[in-house]
DNA sequence: ACAAAAGTGTTGCGATTACACCCATGG
DNA sequence: CCATGGGTGTAATCGCAACACTTTTGT
């Protein structure tokens, strides 16, 4: 948003939903708008990642910068999974007067590209680093947001819901070691619901890309877990001779 | 494109993949541009069917509006399944200018929502009914399109793949009714994969929402096939205690 | 020795696959 | 009576779900 004006392009944007793991909940990352503490949608003060995009700019470029300047991270892991542009997405009133007033630009109707992506909240930078204003939020307990971006969270979280059944695309939020049960729990925060422990480590260590190390865990009180780490070349080569619809 | 240029967002524009089904072959619905036929872009007159959206238009009213011009049609089904947004898609020169020319806006970059549509190609508009210049081509041999349409095309496919493996979303590419075999050629033609017959029925007729009609074939040198129809408020129905996440 | 989490196998069931012949009709 | 596609059943296999106890460590 410190950028010239001129080059936004007024109608065009993205929005970001930040997924984060911190080994017991599933976060997002949620962005507090500096000026709308005072008055009466002092519950809708949190609102997602995003920004206008530039004239000429590519919509991932766009969300790569979004993210890039947040976190401080590049490359970061990101899925385009909606389109949301109803006229009326930007409620006229004080969401409207904010987004006029902190990007100077004259909006008559913005149609937002919604991407998630999933970060390491060990890489990217810790919260006290994180703009002043940028938090992590447990995705159970949001508060109400602005502009439509409840429900686009919401139908962010659907889509990885989805996503994870069909490919190992968890480890992005995890360490590049972890332990079974590090994942399992991020399978059931991810999905919402329990899942045999033994049953969940057949499924998983089957999968010929997740390579056993040579490490365990040191100094808990209890037997020590194996570490793991996600072999994505592997995995790559995996697919290449996987058939994909079992009809 | 017969609207006042000024109600046009210059911006943005929807794009639909318009699926149909002749009995044999899955095939789309493509646009030829009127002025394109003369050049050296002979090769690359048609392009999907699509439009700017007005200022205040709602995307998927917008798709609506496209397709309701097109083939007659209300209510089509239709289903977003990406975005275009690189500004390079539109290259520079002929597809160029012939957008700058047919809008009468001036345009520097084009993000475009894309649709998959399924309509019964017996209720649209026969071929000599359609507008004079769209025609239904196979989805297995198109010409090289305008724009990125190819490309769009060919995601859209696969998104229409990996939605009838969850979703009964198929009958509305056929009539009312239909016999089984109609039904597994369909399948056979959207997956690029030949199916056992036997399977194929066991599976799709324990589903409680085919329903057996009293009518058979008539006139076929052959046994007669029975006709079924899918229910669609029976699929609502069950759609309720279906779990979806077999993890 | 105790607490706490890691790790391990078996069995039953349901779903999927592979496979070949008879049936009803029109010509 | 023949050609054509419609319609049917079974057996073997695979994958999934359910389920409880032993192991290793720190305190």
């Amino acid at each position: 948003m410190q950028h010239p004006v001129r080059n936004f392009n007024p109608h065009l944007s993205v929005d970001c939903v930040v997924f984060g793991f911190d080994g017991e909940q599933l976060k997002v990352l949620l962005i507090e708008r500096p000026g709308s503490v005072q008055k009466s949608d002092r519950n809708k003060r949190y609102k997602l990642p995003g920004d206008l995009i530039f004239k000429m700019e590519n919509l991932e470029s766009a969300a790569q910068r979004v993210l890039h300047q947040l976190t401080g991270l590049e490359n970061i892991f990101l899925r385009q999974f909606s389109v949301f542009g109803k006229p009326d997405r930007i409620p006229e009133g004080d969401d409207l007067n904010w987004l006029e007033h902190s990007t100077g630009v004259d909006i008559n109707r913005v149609v937002t590209t919604a991407y998630y992506s999933l970060i390491r909240i060990d890489k990217s930078k810790t919260a006290k680093e994180l703009l002043h204003n940028a938090s992590w939020h447990n995705v159970n307990a949001l508060p109400a947001l602005a502009f439509d971006h409840n429900s686009i969270i919401e139908k962010g979280l659907e889509c990885l819901r989805m996503a994870i059944r069909f490919e190992p695309i968890c480890f992005e939020l995890l360490p590049g070691r972890f332990t079974v049960r590090q994942i399992q729990i991020l399978y059931e925060v991810i999905l919402g619901q329990q899942l045999d422990n033994r049953n969940f480590r057949k499924k998983l260590l089957k999968a010929c890309y997740i390579e056993k190390l040579d490490e365990k865990q040191s100094g808990v009180a209890h037997k020590p877990a194996n570490y793991y780490k996600f072999n994505k070349k592997k995995y790559i080569e995996s697919r290449k001779d996987l058939l994909y619809y079992n009809f």
